[in-house]
DNA sequence: TGCGATTTAAATGCCAGACATTTAAAGTTC
DNA sequence: GAACTTTAAATGTCTGGCATTTAAATCGCA
């Protein structure tokens, strides 16, 4: 692991960039020890402030993890979903708000993603899953919700349709792409009515997935995000008129 | 912003958490400059290597970008589609290789989210990128390339047919999924036989998306996953009987 | 001998101060 | 007015040190 100290990029980032390929490479392996600070310092022949940016880099990324005290150090973290799991959302999040991504550009992304759970789900879900289905369908009926907590709840639903595939590497891709989707959704203000239809296509998906339809469970899906879609042009729309008069 | 020294948390950890929850929630802007590293660590009274560490975490992350100079300092970064790739690809394959995902369920979630941009891409998928899977399908029927050249022609193809799709969002999260993937394909060995039968299903694929046939191309695209997936059942099996022996 | 208390050493966490380098703007000279 | 020079502000880096945490080694005592 050598870095060249005449090139444009900061020192600790070329010493993070290493390390990280080291770990990519599986040159290190999982809870292996990486050298202390000191060591590491005189490897690269940098100061140990510039080597702990470094670590603190990975760090960031949950590549390393560290620990006080004697048998301390620096460690090679095993990337768990769960970990990774707010790091995607996060993300995701300020890609959208960034880039000024449609309400509609997002919608389609989410229930494209959705429907390729829809066969698997419809397949493998347990009663538990299903079961949490049903509660959060039962929640989104009370009356005097607000529109987060609404929103919220829609979220916990389609996780849980998500997770009902049994499927840890789909559950991680969709966690962004349903989470990040809140945001949006919350700036939609959703009228009595407007709920008892979502209600009442969330209950066709739960039938669908109880009756372990797998087809019916993707057509339904499909018209739930015809009404969200449907739903958000009638928002968007009545407040560009407002904005015009 | 305050933070609490008290807290076990690691002070840049919690001074990058606080900043990081100002950017997502909107406090701080794109383009926006952050105090100076001398101010900040007034304002969160520590010192300016422990500021330091907070933004080289931030930095890593792609949150902010730091200019030197006179009018420098650290900026609110607008992440791009283009700049999460990377991250995202990294992720995934960590996620894939530490958690011992096994081949079946990374290959499972991959065809599944591809076929979700099936309909989207037949609709609306460009001649550049059906030229794009055209030229890819011809260099993996030359003979003589190696294994790991017809793996990468294999993900060029793939992310030829999600981008075919138009949606950035799909993109992005389908990234991860396509790319991860390699390092799992490059453990086969492909056959001349198992070449032309991949290079059949991908045509298959590409003439599914020229008549503009979502039906035909999801289709294609289950085959291709059939293909993929006794393939590399036979590899592995074969491994595994060498091992008995 | 065995076990609890204490010491020790190694590591990270944090700080103070300084110097080097980069960069744009202000100032100066012709 | 244009080219050059100076200046100041900011990040990048280094040195050295102290604080804190933690596990292991040591010691004392029953």
């Amino acid at each position: 692991m050598k870095i060249d100290p005449n090139s444009a990029a900061d020192l600790s980032a070329q010493i993070a960039s290493a390390i990280r390929d080291a770990i990519v490479d599986g040159d290190l392996i999982v809870n292996q020890r990486l050298p202390s600070e000191a060591e590491l310092s005189e490897q690269f022949e940098v100061s140990r402030p510039t080597v702990r940016e470094a670590l603190k880099r990975l760090a960031a990324q949950s590549l390393i993890r560290t620990q006080r005290g004697a048998t301390g150090g620096a460690f090679v973290n095993k990337l768990s979903f769960e970990e990774a799991y707010p790091q995607q959302i996060t993300t995701s999040i300020l890609l959208l708000s960034m880039n000024a991504v449609s309400f509609e550009t997002a919608c389609e992304a989410r229930y494209a993603l959705e429907r390729s759970c829809a066969p698997l789900s419809a397949k493998r879900r347990s009663a538990d899953h299903l079961a949490t289905m049903r509660a959060e369908i039962h929640r989104q009926s009370q009356p005097g919700l607000t529109d987060e907590a609404f929103c919220a709840s829609d979220v916990s639903f389609h996780r849980a349709l998500v997770d009902g595939a049994g499927n840890p590497v789909l559950s991680y891709q969709l966690a962004g792409a349903v989470e990040a989707m809140q945001p949006l959704m919350n700036m939609i203000t959703f009228s009595a009515r407007d709920r008892a239809r979502i209600v009442a296509l969330h209950t066709d998906v739960a039938d669908a997935l109880e009756a372990q339809d797998g087809d019916a469970t993707f057509d339904a899906l499909t018209a739930l995000e015809t009404e969200t879609q449907s739903l958000a042009n009638s928002v968007f729309q009545a407040r560009a008129d407002k904005v015009k008069s």
